[in-house]
DNA sequence: TAATAGTTGACCAAAATAATCAGGATTAGT
DNA sequence: ACTAATCCTGATTATTTTGGTCAACTATTA
């Protein structure tokens, strides 16, 4: 297991697909700007999640990327798994040809641990976290003004197209 | 929340210090040794822990690292903050300085699953950690010639039965 | 049918950041 | 003084992140 910016780019991508994934395919580049995560990257990300079987793409006008099953047989492990990709934790990378003890029982301490997290990060599925930020009021954002209205995040991105 | 293998040759150290703290101080050679960490590295990683009151350290010659509290009163996410300094999770940082509401989304869509790998990873001491190694038959030395199923997550989440 | 434009897909290279290591300085016991 | 150990600071290496180019695919338009 491995958790860095990667997959949190990923797993913030993938939470803002699910919440408007019913209205067609969406675009890189609408994801890139509501989440300020450089196109290019996400493009890698995305390119990885699509050869995992968790996206699908759409390509050309109208085109983007959809979710490859419900959101609910989507976890948070699925998505990290995917993007970056775990380097095993030792030498012996699983396979129990280590050549003496010390190496076995540095494999096996973090696997032990290692092991623990993917189970609960598998247990968290892109449907809850999609669920807890549709339900959410926004926070920060009635922090400043006081009670601003603010749009639920379906119109957050109201740019300027014609 | 940060998972590196930082943070994994941390917990690593932390296990082994764990597992013989009793009968003094260890040092990071023995420590570089078994665990086959660089010592430098291990250097560093240390002086944060003990920057952080995780250990406590006693210099010169039968010197080295000791526990600077119960085993029972460290957690694995207290170990992982103290060498991977959590940077936040956008610009925000959690001060809703946000400018406008798509920072905010970011910075909320990770750091709530963020805080719940930490209520998870808080839950796990080292105590339970050591125990777990100590309580384990030697899994790897013994079985090099044997064929012996290789260690699934399954397996190695609990060695209770074996 | 042909041309145009919006979009992903693959690849490469540079810039920024983080991980890792090496060497010397400091402290304390004998 | 010598040695075993922690500490500190800089150098090196690896990874992450961004930026760019070009090809493939498809809906729209003429």
């Amino acid at each position: 297991m491995r958790l860095t910016t990667k997959g949190r780019f990923a797993v913030t991508a993938m939470i803002d697909l699910g919440m408007r994934h019913q209205r067609g395919p969406v675009t890189l580049a609408g994801i890139s700007d509501r989440q300020r995560i450089s196109l290019s990257y996400l493009e890698q990300l995305f390119g990885r999640l699509r050869r995992q079987g968790i996206v699908d793409s759409v390509r050309g006008p109208g085109g983007g990327y959809t979710l490859a099953r419900p959101m609910t047989e989507i976890t948070v492990a699925d998505i990290i798994r995917a993007v970056d990709e775990p380097i095993d934790a030792t030498q012996c990378g699983g396979l129990g040809n280590c050549h003496d003890d010390r190496e076995c029982m540095t494999h096996d301490l973090w696997m032990s641990l290692n092991a623990r997290i993917y189970d609960y990060l598998d247990s968290v599925h892109l449907a809850e976290l999609v669920q807890q930020q549709l339900d959410k009021p926004e926070q920060c954002a009635g922090k400043k003004h006081e009670h601003r209205r603010v749009v639920g995040s379906a119109d957050l991105k109201v740019a300027a197209n014609g």
